[in-house]
RNA sequence: GCUACUGUGGCUCAGUCGGUAGAGCAGCUGAUUCGUAAUCAGCAGGUCGCCGGUUCAAGUCCGGCCAGUAGCUCCA
């Protein structure tokens, strides 16, 4: 037979050939590297045996699908651990996450984070003992009457879920064995270097109704030098939280007399104001209108829009004169009315209408999370009314502004199709025509997405742009849904060119998201050094004592008066001590100015990241950061 | 909502086996008039998240509630 290796390299047996004695005829460097191997595409342990021609690539520790393997391996060491300690403990399940691992585990009595040390302790005596790890296939019968026998309940619910008919794989090390998939490592020593995270609780399933579990999240690397880089890049990481730099930075608060409910404060109102500003004018130049539609509306355009039936445990409600009212949590219905206001022609379409809606959404406590998750913001939303043949162009021109808007900031995002849920209403039809055109469009600009079942809205299927935060959560931020369900609710019309009437088709979309979540991600993503053009404020005038007051205030002045945000620091302080204030709020300029600049008309300018780079005159410098803030400049 | 953890002056934190609170920064007052990341001194500021219980005595122990954090579930 004939093994074909990564780059063509072909090698001849007789009979069988493990992979590991692949590995070990390549080299011996090599093979001490590997830790798993794919024949013919699929990832099998290194003890797997090659029959019949195949190709065969060795899978390394420098390759993801090398570090899940090992970091696999990791969670069945870390489950041998928690059974060795707590040996009336029953396990659920544990596979690798992007940065670790992590095995759910019902305890008897709940464990706590110092237990994690002792866990961890027992998990280097089954690294130090290099435990070899073996793996053997079980009958389905035989593998539920192991499990059972281990009283794995857990286990045996995972088999009976199984496909039958198929013969169910184990791994052995020492004297412990598990339900697995697989491929593992060859043996527990080869492990170098993890560290237990944390604990959380987790439903056994996902599901709510379900046990709670604990679940111990864990991480691994194949050096310790990785691993310790890894923590050091979470405590960077830290130090962006938006939480945190929102309140030291003076830009927002979290109170608990409105949980969920997000105060702007003064400079937090600059940022958000900008964004506005510029979202605006961008939609302008896109052929965009802005209504503004109320907050409060009654029960029966709720009912109309399908919210009340469908999206009641998600809205605060009111009466009103005995009237049953809703808070909106979408703008859509208020829009809707606005479109049915007028007759309107196929001429007109597509109308592209916006609104900076406040909406107000009850969700549930623990999933509040500073401006990223709250109970009120601001949605950038727009509602498209087209013809069925403007679809694929409407969605193109908002993939467009997202795209424009994401590339100016610099973020980097990722596109998910999320289709049709549980709870959802209209025809099938409807929502296999609604997916597919998001779809093609896809398809057509030539967008890597991937594909997030049962995720769309009620009414729609959506196009999503998640955004990552500082420690690498991911937030959907951009969205574009498309809707056939409301112009039908609502009869939305137009006049076609054969004088019939028609159903418009609607797009939902924002671009932000909502304003609050993306300053919080914005905040993160430049760890409150905004560039010149989203700095609340853009300059701070910092005179050496006293004696120059005067004319700071008058540089002051001077750049209020060419459009800049300017603070002036006349406190009775030296001028070290202002600086260090100026450069923690991160202003990005600083003038430092005494007699010298006084007598000569200047500033010595001092930039947040470059330092002194000497002085100018006071019109000179205006000019260079007015540019700044126009060209909305990132340095 | 669920699980775990946390909650001390505006901020960051200390408070040892229970014996009714401490520091630095910020603030105020005074002195200093200063050249690129913290000038000096003095003063003031807290019923230790809230409510209840145990105890001669609770920031400290117990219970409930509130709020925050992480994760789960749900979602912009």
């Amino acid at each position: 037979m004939v093994i074909t290796l990564k780059g063509g390299e072909t090698r001849e047996y007789a009979g069988s050939v493990t992979c590991k004695q692949i590995a070990q005829d390549i080299g011996e460097g090599l093979a001490r590297a590997a830790v798993a191997a794919k024949v013919n595409g699929q990832l099998v342990d290194l003890a797997h045996a090659v029959e019949g021609d195949a190709e065969v690539e060795l899978v390394t520790l420098k390759e993801k699908e090398g570090l899940q393997v090992y970091r696999h391996t990791c969670a069945h060491v870390l489950a041998q651990a928690v059974k060795a300690i707590f040996p009336t403990s029953k396990l659920a399940i544990g596979p690798t996450i992007e940065n670790g691992f992590y095995y759910d585990i019902d305890f008897k009595t709940p464990i706590s984070a110092e237990d994690l040390s002792k866990i961890e302790a027992e998990m280097k005596k089954i690294i130090k003992s290099n435990l070899p790890i073996e793996r053997f296939t079980l009958p389905r019968a035989d593998a539920i009457k192991l499990m059972t026998k281990y009283s794995e309940k857990y286990k045996v619910e995972l088999i009976k879920d199984l496909p039958e008919g198929e013969e169910i794989s184990f791994y052995k090390q020492g004297g412990f064995t598990d339900l697995c998939r697989g491929p593992h490592l060859p043996s527990t020593g080869k492990i170098k270097a993890f560290k237990l995270m944390s604990i959380a609780g987790a439903y056994w399933r996902g599901n709510e109704k379900n046990k709670m579990l604990t679940r111990i999240y864990g991480t691994a690397f194949a050096k310790k030098e990785e691993l310790d880089a890894y923590f050091t890049m979470l405590e960077e990481a830290k130090k962006r939280d938006h939480t945190k730099l929102g309140k030291e930075l003076g830009l927002f608060a979290l109170l608990a007399e409105g949980k969920g409910f997000p105060f702007f404060l003064p400079k937090g109102m600059v940022l958000k104001n900008i964004l506005i500003d510029y979202w605006r004018q961008i939609h302008l130049r896109e052929g965009y209108v802005e209504v503004q539609t109320p907050i409060i509306l009654n029960r029966s355009l709720w009912e109309t829009s399908g919210h009340w039936d469908h999206y009641k445990e998600n809205m605060y409600t009111t009466k009103i004169d005995g009237e049953d009212c809703a808070i909106k949590p979408m703008n859509c219905p208020g829009g809707m009315l606005v479109y049915k206001l007028t007759p309107h022609s196929y001429k007109d379409l597509p109308i592209r209408m916006g609104e900076l809606g406040l909406v107000h959404r009850h969700e549930k406590s623990g999933q509040l999370h500073g401006l990223m998750r709250v109970r009120c913001f601001t949605q950038d939303d727009a509602h498209i009314y087209m013809l069925p043949e403007q679809i694929t162009d409407e969605i193109k021109g908002v993939v467009r502004i997202i795209n424009e808007v994401y590339t100016l900031f610099g973020f980097k995002y990722h596109v998910e199709l999320s289709t049709r849920p549980e709870n959802s209403i209209g025809s099938d039809e409807d929502w296999e025509n609604a997916t597919n055109a998001l779809r093609a469009a896809l398809e057509e600009l030539g967008l890597d997405y991937v594909v997030n079942e049962g995720d769309g809205a009620f009414y729609g299927p959506k196009i999503d742009f998640h955004l990552q935060d500082s420690i690498g959560r991911t937030w959907q931020c951009g969205t574009i849904q498309l809707d056939f369900q409301l112009p039908q609710r609502f009869e939305a019309e137009y006049t076609g060119e054969d004088g019939q009437k028609h159903r418009p088709i609607m797009i939902h979309r924002v671009v932000f998201g909502s304003i609050e979540r993306f300053i919080g991600i914005l905040i993160e993503h430049y760890a409150g050094k905004f560039p010149v053009w989203l700095s609340p404020v853009q300059v701070k005038v910092l005179p050496v004592s006293d004696k120059s007051a005067e004319y700071a205030k008058e540089v002051e002045a001077t750049l209020r008066a060419a459009g800049l945000r300017v603070e002036t620091d006349v406190r009775n302080e030296k001028i070290g001590y202002k600086i260090r204030e100026a450069q923690l709020e991160k202003v990005p300029y600083m003038l430092v100015v005494g007699d010298k600049e006084r007598e000569e008309g200047t500033v010595a300018v001092r930039m947040r990241e470059k330092g002194d780079i000497g002085a100018m005159p006071v019109a000179e410098f205006a000019a260079r950061v007015k540019k700044e803030n126009d060209e909305k400049t990132v340095f």
